[in-house]
DNA sequence: CGGGCCATTGACTTAGGTCAATCTGCGTGG
DNA sequence: CCACGCAGATTGACCTAAGTCAATGGCCCG
């Protein structure tokens, strides 16, 4: 309901990658199972809604169309992460901060992967450390601290503190994250 | 229903990261979506099933617990996309190969990922080229080359022909590949 | 027997990681 | 109210795993 999550697989050697983050709105588990394989940490402070399975099944029987709503919500997870594949397997460090920044501004925009402009205010809220963001991305600290300072240099983006950006030209930032303008953003 | 083929997202530059493998008796497209947002190719010849929308969504209604079917796959998917996740992003390239051998050896051999050992005949028969192989894990097919190689010299695999793999310790591939013992291998 | 197509191997380059030294707010207690 | 301390952030110097470019090898098919 509010506040931001992480969920995450680590190794057992420590080393560890942030799978998704869990906007207000998204679901943490899935019906039918019982637990998730993946490690959640909260990122700022969490409330949340729970739902108890015999009731959550109960009105899964009473109400069919519930049913295609929730593989709708796992669908868009699975595409999701497929895309965040090509971003861990392919991207530039600099095109993966991009990607990120781009992910953040809609869902705080709480627009759909679909419609792709206009976003108007154009402040992004990171509200994660350096530290999460390169868990995120498969990046160290250092990188992500370097790119986010180079990009500010070149004008893509305008920082307003530690935990804030400003972005002058969106469609800048989609050019500089390898957007190829056709649904190639998180959803 | 036969052969191997692949699922993969494409960049307009070119760059391109498989996505997946599909195996015999999985599953291309999703219920209620007339579309894969990604490039699906012929590995191998491939002999499939085809399921009308229509009929289909009859069948559906007819028989609910199919629903709850469908959901686990779907999020056996969505486990196996993250798990890869890992893989992209944090290991390193014997890791990534070694991985990749253990995912095959449990497709080949028809096992849930919940069983680990034994993979008895521990034949793994690759299927891919190279590059195709490097396509799916992020790498280069000379990185691959150099990796099997250098897996050979040291005894975790024994090539016979380019395309086969002898196993002669399956124990040993488990733990070149970076798994904690608990659940590590992709579905 | 010849000609592609993979695959292997080598030499060299580079993006990003590692290690280490500051810096910068910001919340806390005196 | 202010100075102190510390967690997070930045920046620099150096290192390395993997990528790039290029030459060679071997296998299978006509």
């Amino acid at each position: 309901m509010h506040g931001l999550a992480s969920l995450s697989r680590v190794m057992e050697d420590g080393r560890s990658q942030m799978i998704g983050l869990l906007h207000p709105g998204d679901f943490l588990g899935h019906p039918g199972r019982q637990t998730t394989p993946f490690m959640v940490d909260a990122i700022t402070d969490v409330e949340l809604c729970g739902f108890q399975f015999k009731a959550f099944d109960r009105l899964l029987a009473k109400a069919p169309q519930l049913h295609s709503r929730l593989m709708e919500v796992v669908q868009d997870e699975l595409d999701a992460a497929r895309e965040w594949m090509l971003l861990l397997g392919r991207k530039s460090a600099r095109e993966k901060i991009c990607s990120f920044l781009v992910y953040l501004a809609y869902r705080q925009s709480k627009l759909r992967t679909t419609d792709r402009f206009p976003l108007s205010p154009s402040i992004i809220y990171l509200q994660m450390t350096r530290e999460q963001i390169a868990d995120f991305l498969a990046l160290t600290l250092e990188t992500v601290s370097r790119q986010l300072s180079s990009l500010a240099r070149d004008g893509v983006t305008a920082p307003a503190g530690r935990q804030t950006l400003h972005i002058p030209s969106f469609r800048n930032l989609l050019e500089a994250a390898g957007e190829d303008g056709d649904g190639g953003v998180i959803a």
